[in-house]
DNA sequence: GTATAATATGACTAACTTGATCATATTTAA
DNA sequence: TTAAATATGATCAAGTTAGTCATATTATAC
């Protein structure tokens, strides 16, 4: 039931590129790194499985540096979790194509349950994107600043 | 989103003991080890998780076993599966009392969407009984012999 | 009462995963 | 030609998972 860093920070810098789409502008891979603390080594191999799935684009040498190739309107949560997840669901033999492998007389009462929550959770996760993240990102920054300058 | 195959020999545990529920009868942990395939020894320590928590009883010496405390009708698949791999929750900031530990700027944007997840996954397992399971089950296994006098 | 069958418990281990670092090669702009 | 930046693979430490081993304890059967 829980996603690792590389997941979260996979999601962090996406939505980090998904604010210069568009622009024409490549984002270094350390400022990246210093917005989202991310160590920059372990960001250089996330970065690197974003760009082999067609997500981010790069430039190299000085001045170079990522860009996100698909609008963030056509990209999902889900979509991001399951590349560096995997499949959602609870255990294998909630898949839909499933094995069988968990064979015993009465091993698969439960899996219905597993079917579910993979389901539910798709469901959540595949209709968020990163233009909802990025209005969300907003309205959170503007409700601190304004936190801010109460004080 | 996995769950580790401790938690999924515990809910087949407390499955295969509903069955002996108010029979007075004590099943050995090998019968439970055999019939369900989970290694014995590592069955003893989710055994003696599910007797500290309160779900199990266990008679010592010859001609013990292990048995169900609660009615199948009362424990949900949920509670065993928090008990064995903790919180329902992809990432910790997703819990209500979070200590906004992911501190950066924009990093809690996704906050609401890991909450829904929780929300949805905890419905879910939170409704399911051992009761249903064993229904569930019986059709399972009526249905395999079908299949099998079909031949 | 002694042997035996069974659970109780903690220490231990091997394999795997995760998060992260290091070294080095390659590319490109200035 | 130098400096800035990505590309890539090797490596590593810590933690988790799945499982074993050794031994203690308890209760029944004879």
């Amino acid at each position: 039931m829980k996603i690792s860093y590389k997941g979260d920070y996979a999601l962090k810098a996406i939505l980090d590129l998904a604010y210069y789409y568009n622009t024409d502008t490549v984002t270094p891979l350390t400022a990246i790194s210093n917005r989202q603390d991310i160590p920059e080594t372990f960001l250089e191999q996330i970065m690197l499985i974003l760009k082999k799935a067609g997500y981010v684009g790069s430039k190299r040498g000085s001045g170079g540096g990522f860009y996100l190739l698909k609008s963030p309107r056509y990209i999902t949560v889900g979509e991001i979790i399951r590349l560096i997840e995997g499949p959602i669901e609870p255990i294998s033999c909630s898949r839909e194509d499933h094995d069988n492998s968990c064979g015993e007389e009465n091993s698969c009462a439960f899996r219905e349950v597993w079917m579910k929550v993979s389901e539910a959770t798709s469901k959540i996760v595949d209709s968020v994107t990163f233009e909802d993240m990025m209005k969300r990102d907003k309205v959170l920054k503007e409700s601190r600043n304004a936190y801010i300058y109460q004080i």
